[in-house]
This record gives structure tokens, sequence and C-alpha cells, in this order.
DNA sequence: TATAGTACCTTGCATTATACAGTACCTTGT
DNA sequence: ACAAGGTACTGTATAATGCAAGGTACTATA
């Protein structure tokens, strides 16, 4: 799967699931994992990044399959990102499909016949 | 706009615009800005990369407003490479939208009444 | 008990695409 | 001569992801 389209993607996806309930990051991967491609490697860096800009914060809880989960959990701050973030993904893909799909805006439909 | 979203597309847009008619990279500017903020010294080194793996081959063209205009003619590589990068990008964007707007895919779809 | 396997978290280095600013050349109009 | 806009190029910085490796906790099994 193409990296690069991943890039700002990944956010966006861990904020959306955050919105839904709290999750841990093995879960996330999992659940991400579904739709795009990604590990570990990729996930814990970037819940580490959110949590330093205050978008999550993030609390243990022991399991019964493992080590304790840390949890975590969005904050207001994380939900107004998420907010801007889905806005402007719809957008760019949009404006993408657009582009690629051959839907050229041609502002101006004036009939020379 | 969000940098990281287009990491991979213009590429992306850049062929697909090739695959349309020959353009120079001035010319792709305007035409990308249109949907999707870029500038010059973005995709210049973008062409260049583009010509160095065989997508496209350059030829120069006078102009009758200003230096000689580099044109960009897509290969029968970089057709292809076009081809699988759309089919990647509408996979990716249809998988994020899912994602991002709670269609989640319920494989196993039993009722319970 | 030792060992393996799995759930879970962390870190470091490499890769790669884009942003931004600056340079430079050509042409036309004043 | 100069300004302005069209056109191409380059260098340095930024930032997100990939991959690999390592570490801890628990469980099962030999």
């Amino acid at each position: 799967m193409n990296t690069q389209f991943k890039k700002g993607v990944l956010e966006l996806c861990v904020l959306v699931l955050l919105d839904r309930k709290d999750c841990y990051g093995y879960e996330m991967v999992d659940e991400i994992s579904k739709t795009i491609s990604i590990s570990e490697g990729t996930i814990y860096p970037l819940l580490k990044r959110l949590k330093k800009e205050n978008m999550v914060i993030s609390y243990l809880k022991e399991s019964q399959d493992g080590p304790p989960r840390k949890y975590y959990k969005i904050t207001v701050i994380g939900k107004d990102r998420k907010k801007n973030l889905v806005e402007e993904w719809d957008q760019f893909s949009m404006g993408v499909n657009n582009l690629i799909h051959e839907k050229i805006n041609n502002s101006g439909d004036i009939n020379d016949e």
C-alpha cells in the first residue's frame, strides 16, 4: 500500500476512533488495519505526539489477556482537531477525485452552439 | 491546507494531467492549484523524479509569453503507474471515508431478532 | 521449571514528499 | 533602463511513516 497516501490520514483515523470510544494502541492497530495497513511502530509514536499536543490523555487499565493496557481518551482539543481534519479530508479527497476523474470545474458554462 | 494529505497525491495528479495532454510545469501548477494549493518549488523536483523514473519525457518548445517551455509527455510506464495509482487512491480514499463516516464493515450480518 | 507464544508498549534509524525561499533567465511594456 | 510577469531550478528544513529490534506481562504446554 502506498505509504505516502497515509501521511496525515492516520492521525485523522485515530482521532475518529477515539471519538467513538476509548481505545488502547494495539486495538487501534487492529481496527485501522482492516482498512489501512499499519503496524505498531507507526501508531505509538503518533499517540505519543497526540498526547504531547493535548489531543488525548491516557490511563492504564489491567487486562486479562496480557499486560496492562494503556487506554487513550480524546480531549476537547482533540475533538476540535478531529472535526477540522474530517472537513479538510472530505474537501481534499473530493477535490482529488474531481481532478482525477475528469469532472473539470468549468466555471462559466457558456453554450456556443 | 494540510500538507500531509498531499503526499503521494501530487504525483497522481501530475500523471493524470499528463495522460490528458502534454503540459509544462508552470501550467500544471496553475491547473492543480485550482484544487490543491501547490507551488513551483514542489512540482519541479517531482517532475525531475518522474523523468528519472521514466514515467515522463520532456521536450522544449518556444513560447510567446516568456522563456521556452519544457513540456512533459507521459510514457507507457507512466500510464501504467498512473493506472495503479488511481486504483490505489480510489480504494484508499474509499476505505478512509468508510472508516471516518462510520460505515463499519460488519462482515457476518447475522440477525439476532 | 523451562520454553514458547501472544498481547502489548517503546525506540531508533532510514525513507520520502512536500514547503518555502531564493536564484536566474526570457520577454514585453514604459 | 526598469518593472513585472512567465518559466525553470535548487537547497535546506520539516514531518510522517516503515521497519526492525527489544522489552515486559501473562498463559499454556512440555
